[in-house]
DNA sequence: ATCTATTGATAATA
DNA sequence: TTATTATCAATAGAT
């Protein structure tokens, strides 16, 4: 249609295929116009062209054409509309959610309504090892620090025995034992009783660990 | 370009539009072929027919145009875009749940490293007072059906008081209390010391309860 | 479906 | 981009 019968390939000539573009353009949206409006139809067309110009024609509205087109996509394919995953995702964390919301409240001690005694005891009984995990663990850190502490104490105390030396050039300590600048050894590593003191840095206001250091001194 | 020319309006005659609808749609996707090779250009059309069904071409994918279009859009309007909406949702979801899977995991005594002690005494504290809340609970269920099984017991011990009456003309029953027939107060409700034995009946092989008895007892 | 007269679309040109 | 126009393609109506 047109001065010459034209074959359907890329047009090259970069001037020729913009004014093909704008002509043809027109003319398909014209056509798309009258299919809609004769036939009754719901027509969706849209058109990028190669320089990324958005051009579109909806009987109604695009978004409406593309959720029907995804609707109906989603009948037979079941898997093609990429926001119905999604939402199925979504729906899963959800529920992930709700599950876990639900035993981390009932961890917390609430909502222990509808356990039974089995149910409860089952969460009794986590609750008690997850304790003992966790005084484990905080327990393991103070005793870590509390030897750091020793083990740089001591250090300092060498230190003070090489300086006095140095100062009063004699090894005998003992009578200087009452010299303020001189420190006490640090958890009485030196010939003490480390263990000990250290479960006495240990002792907390707990039942468990009192009621432990307290069978042990009986 | 007919026999005849045609005003553009719903052809009423429903063979006829059904027939017209046959011939543009082949024709109007022809020309969306045409478009898209001749100008090198991104094609999508969707039509459904009045009774519902689905037409489609596009030069791609009809997904990535989808896409596209959805995003050329959202670059205008801001909020076309169902899909990016749920895909907030979900990711929003996602971080819930990471965060309390990781509280999950702490509550359950795992996943400790990370934690300072006064973080970890928090946990502990929290693990008391939820290990406090399951006891409780747990007792009480106790509690109650020991209490449903005493009452139910003493309706009977005083149903069978009333058969011997009837039987033996008596009220003495100290005479008969060597009968097999004739049951012991359940839980010792009537003259008895219910509390020592609810809390006999109750107490279970755990350190708290046992050492509360223990103490009790001392 | 197929045919074909006729209209409508558009390639080439300006 | 728009206008013109010769030509071709699409299709209305009939079969």
């Amino acid at each position: 249609m047109g001065r010459g019968k034209i074959v359907i390939e890329r047009i090259d000539n970069s001037t020729s295929r913009q004014v093909t573009f704008s002509k043809r353009r027109k003319g398909l949206i014209k056509k798309a116009k009258e299919l809609a409006i004769l036939c009754d139809a719901q027509v969706g067309l849209v058109i990028f062209s190669s320089t990324g110009k958005l051009y579109e024609y909806a009987s109604t509205s695009m978004k409406s054409l593309i959720e029907r087109y995804a609707t109906c996509k989603e009948e037979h394919h079941h898997l093609i509309n990429p926001e119905s995953e999604v939402k199925r995702e979504a729906e899963i964390l959800r529920q992930q959610l709700q599950n876990l919301q639900e035993n981390h409240r009932q961890l917390m001690g609430e909502q222990l309504y509808g356990l039974s005694v089995r149910n409860l005891q089952d969460l009794e009984n986590q609750l008690e090892m997850s304790l003992q995990g966790v005084r484990m663990k905080k327990e393991q850190i103070l005793r870590d620090e509390i030897e750091e502490l020793n083990r740089k104490g001591n250090l300092i105390y060498q230190e003070n025995v090489e300086l006095y030396k140095k100062v009063y050039g004699t090894t005998d300590m003992a009578i200087t034992s009452t010299n303020a600048f001189v420190p006490l050894p640090y958890g009485m590593h030196v010939g003490g009783h480390p263990q000990q003191l250290i479960q006495l840095q240990l002792c907390q206001p707990e039942q468990e660990v009192c009621e432990t250091s307290d069978t042990a001194t009986k």
